[in-house]
DNA sequence: AGCATGAACTTTATCCATAAAAAACAACTT
DNA sequence: AAGTTGTTTTTTATGGATAAAGTTCATGCT
């Protein structure tokens, strides 16, 4: 049976709302909470019904308003809100990324989907989707064989992603001075400044950082190619700290000196120092992955 | 249920390599057999099973040898020997490049499942396939949006078709002289002189001369994301000209030419003339694909 | 006419079942 | 012992069913 998981989702969300104050007096109309939730009505209407059933809102005559307060335990729990394709990721990302899974296995869908818990069917598409990572491979009518999280997929990963990056930092500071992506890099350049200041507590926000700065160099000349590429890098580097946090500190701390250097080279459009600051940025973070996968 | 495309198949193989007598006196083991053939001892003894019953191989105390001559109506229609998923992709294609869709559709599986006469698992998972070559996008809960095989699309992609194949031809001119790979660039120099001799009638094989071609070049410095990508190329082009046969031989004719060009640059070592070889060729390549596409 | 709710219909996410194909095991033969 | 063939077990490819979520249609209210 599919999951309910965007409903109970929905819940927690329109609950928080409630109790944040988001909506006080009337409640908006269901057309205006599907916009704001990015649901589609029906699920609204049984958020709204639960709600109701709840006594967290009020119905008076086709009015409602909010009703007693949200307590803690209102809210579905997490585990409860992720669909099952998304249980399948984390699983397969945490067996191959924490197991000892060695390059040249055969993976097993009847085996995976008995020891995550779900049908066969979603372990296969997973890893259809996950085959273009580059760690996979189908070999039709038998299996699949998992190439491994190895230095060589390292290499080739960082090979292409010099060469993208280059490509794009050299298109972005092409740019004329009057587009606001220029304001954008000096919204991050701030952004990253004040980053470095509290870093001592709030290092663990840097990856999202990290992902706007790198979105934005390409964002200057768009190629799908390209950021289906970077889509490949943020999974990976994702998963691959999520469960390796050796020295996250000191490595957020590095790049954000060297992403402040590289925004300083793009602002001076001055190609050959763009060139290095991009390059050591790259040279730093290959280093740092290669190092964590001996 | 599953089908027996794979059985029928290798049944229409065998049958042939019976009827071109690659088969004669002693049938080889079964181990034998399915190594030549490429598929389980299971599937082997199927098809020796049936050919058997009906006579076309005779066993005589354990011993099997050729028995009455293969006719044509012995064979299993061509249609029945392709996959199901095999079916999905080409009426995709089919549909996608021949008919009249426009960029922004939305497409929806089950009305695909009806209209390719499959179930609409065998549906999503070609698509998730398919979207990694940058005309699809899935909007969970919602169903697929067709991007569309656009202008944008091919300048997209022959923009890091470039880089690659610059990067690639560099990398294969800077090998030592003692690479394999110099033999096999010299073989395939023939075999372009050749075809070209023979163009009017063989111009048809040029595209699997051009896939062994492109695929030497990137064989010198081997990277998983540049395969995957020339991947794409490949099907891409594979489906498009199939359905595109417009001044097929000239164009052929066209590019054997840029190939013999681009391979003595490459013979010659000079970064500068294997730059521009390859250059003008991509850029023909490109402008061809570019022209079809109004 | 334009927006709100209610109800009906369609599509997606998910599980389950099963024939075909592969793989593993067993028993023989040379 | 290595290679055969026969048999059993496991896995993949594919169809089918259904609750959840999305979409469209219908009705009513300003």
């Amino acid at each position: 049976m599919r999951t309910d998981t965007v409903y109970k989702k929905a819940f927690n969300r329109a609950a928080t709302m409630l109790r944040d104050g988001q909506l006080s007096g009337e409640l908006p109309s269901e057309n205006e909470l599907r916009r704001r939730m990015g649901v589609s009505r029906t699920t609204v209407r049984k958020v709204l019904g639960e709600l109701a059933h709840r006594e967290l809102v009020a119905e008076r005559g086709g009015v409602r308003t909010a009703g007693r307060a949200v307590e803690d335990s209102d809210y579905y729990p997490d585990a409860e809100t992720t669909s099952r394709a998304n249980h399948v990721e984390q699983q397969f990302m945490e067996w191959m990324l924490r197991g000892d899974t060695r390059p040249g296995t055969s993976i097993n869908e009847l085996e995976l989907a008995r020891q995550f818990g779900v049908a066969t069917n979603g372990i296969r598409e997973f890893l259809i989707r996950f085959s273009r990572f580059g760690l996979l491979e189908k070999r039709p009518n038998t299996g699949w064989l998992f190439k491994g999280f190895t230095e060589d997929f390292a290499l080739e990963l960082f090979e292409i992603r010099v060469m993208f990056e280059l490509r794009s930092a050299h298109l972005f500071s092409r740019q004329p001075n009057t587009s606001p992506l220029w304001d954008k890099l000096a919204a991050l350049k701030v952004a990253h400044t004040e980053l470095l200041k509290r870093i001592e507590s709030r290092y663990h926000d840097f990856s999202g950082l990290d992902n706007r700065f790198h979105r934005l160099i390409n964002e200057a000349s768009p190629n799908r190619f390209i950021d289906d590429f970077y889509d490949i890098i943020s999974f990976i580097f994702h998963y691959h700290y999520q469960w390796n946090k050796h020295d996250e500190l000191q490595r957020n701390q590095a790049a954000i000196l060297e992403h402040l250097a590289y925004i300083d080279a793009l602002e001076s459009r001055d190609p050959e120092r763009i060139r290095r600051a991009c390059q050591a940025h790259l040279a730093s973070a290959k280093a740092t992955l290669m190092r964590s996968l001996v």
